[in-house]
DNA sequence: TAAAAATACTCCATAGGTATTTTAT
DNA sequence: ATAAAATACCTATGGAGTATTTTTA
């Protein structure tokens, strides 16, 4: 056990966050609201006390050194759980006030929220939602930096040592026109059926792209990349192929575009969604109760 | 993004720990070498930052609130990870350098050590290793509070989110004496062989008594509970019954007491010895080279 | 009343500021 | 020559001290 005087102080992993993120001395004091030198004296004091360089003054630039990327690293995470402290004091009153960021993934948020929303905003009258679309790699890192409180998204992506809690199974489908020769039939695809048949994708980042790849047995050689399930629904019903569709999107997606929708017979043809937050998240106990909300009101795709 | 600098400091967690194990504003101040009265400012000051009383300043005594709980729990963990960030630091020019902490269990030292430790110094001349023998919840929760920098356990206990790397195998086998009846079975010995036999276990906390207990298929009605296993031994060599031995020990323990010994046939009947860190420890490439070389000089049980 | 925490104040260590020098291109 | 970090030195905030009061069993 240590019994002095803490040797370092959080502000100093405050200058050395911003000098890794600007890689440089005037612009890290700029943004932490102090002058260069006391910037560079607080720098210097933790290199001493850590015995290595953290940075590099290389002529004209700065450069984070091979010891000093791990210490960013942990100061970065030594910060996020500081916050998460005062967070945590915080909400020990009322977890559920207050204001809850949270990400979706762009193949779930507009056909979960219209419906889930305002349930959840009259289950928690006092909690304010602010939700954030993006890709699960974005939300992660968004989540492990402190941005985000919590994040749904699938969990057969690469989402990393977080706290989850599955809120429901998502079936995939194939989905086609009318005209189409798969349509006629009636068991289950398997992924055989598609060779030779045009498959549109999601663009690269979509977590979707990657598991529709992977049930398909294809190694993504296809070379349409679509923003969104819409277009790619379009560019089904446009004739230009088949694909595969997450059963939560069809009541908007393959309704409003006439499309017919064949299941998969892999077993791998689903995704299951869940919430996840950084381990030790102070809102975990709103967060449980708001996956359980999740859990209930989500809506049942009519296959 | 903050911006502003930290609103608290690590030394106002110190006090906060101090309080917590101290129950007492006086007592806390005199550990950290501070005055009562400036302690209690730094404790007034932080409990004003997360707007929610810490500790409860009863009549005649001090308590942890409920909020407080939490607050205390991460104001642990956080000075840890400080610590480790120092620790990084320091380790950074070679991590083969220095003090090395490292628990092991009971049920392993006396076998291990002997074979094993002289072949460590050999291999690390510059590191020491300071060992520290107990039961593996007290490892753990040494691990955790970075009293401790790895342990040596079997990964079949309870041992909560650690890295790891696996050493090795150790099977059971059932260990009597010549004349006990099971002595002459043949087969590998059923759980169900076991009963009416008189069942030797270790005392409550040694994970190799809970491992017992479930390979044998046992409610842990057996009465007479031994400190270690070479007690276990010499009553069992006594005629008092049958125990249960990892077959690491059996060179040391089974041959000196003239026993038999007999497999077991349940796939349950064996654990997996593990060296075990807290997540991102600074030395994780040292102990990943230490758990190298122990894997390769593990002792091969004769069986 | 006695033991412990809170308050009142004083002080000084150190983080931070300004001015300047050094360094490297 | 110039742009950026280091150095020198001064200032002032706030953490820590001592003395004292308040609280409650």
């Amino acid at each position: 056990m240590r019994s002095g005087p803490h040797p370092f102080t959080l502000r100093q992993l405050q200058y050395v966050i911003a000098v890794a993120d600007e890689l440089s001395f005037r612009r890290a004091a700029e943004r932490c609201h102090v002058s260069q030198p006391s910037l560079s004296a607080q720098l210097a004091q933790l290199e001493e006390l850590v015995g290595v360089q953290i940075f590099e003054r290389d002529r004209r630039r700065v450069l984070v050194t091979a010891a000093g990327r791990d210490i960013v690293e942990r100061a970065r995470r030594l910060l996020v759980e500081a916050d998460d402290l005062v967070e945590a004091g915080k909400r020990a009153g009322d977890p559920l006030l207050g204001t809850l960021r949270i990400g979706i993934i762009p193949t779930i948020a507009p056909y979960l929220l219209p419906s889930v929303a305002p349930k959840l905003r009259a289950r928690f009258p006092r909690l304010t939602l602010a939700w954030r679309e993006d890709k699960t790699g974005v939300l992660i890192e968004a989540l492990e930096a402190g941005e985000l409180d919590t994040a749904l998204v699938a969990l057969e992506a690469e989402i990393g040592d977080v706290a989850r809690e599955i809120i429901a199974k998502d079936s995939f489908v194939l989905a086609m026109r009318l005209e189409h020769p798969l349509a006629r039939k009636s068991s289950p695809v398997e992924a055989s059926d598609l060779r030779g048949a045009e498959m549109l994708l999601l663009d690269d980042g979509h977590c979707f792209r990657d598991q529709a790849l992977e049930v398909c047995s294809m190694a993504g050689e296809c070379e349409f990349r679509a923003t969104s399930l819409t277009t790619l629904v379009q560019m089904v019903a446009g004739g230009a192929g088949v694909t595969l569709l997450p059963a939560l999107s069809l009541a908007t997606e393959a309704k409003r575009a006439r499309l017919r929708v064949r299941r998969m017979a892999s077993p791998k043809a689903h995704r299951t969604i869940a919430l996840v937050w950084r381990k030790r998240a102070p809102l975990e106990p709103a967060l449980r109760e708001l996956a359980g909300v999740l859990r209930e009101t989500f809506p049942v795709p009519a296959l």
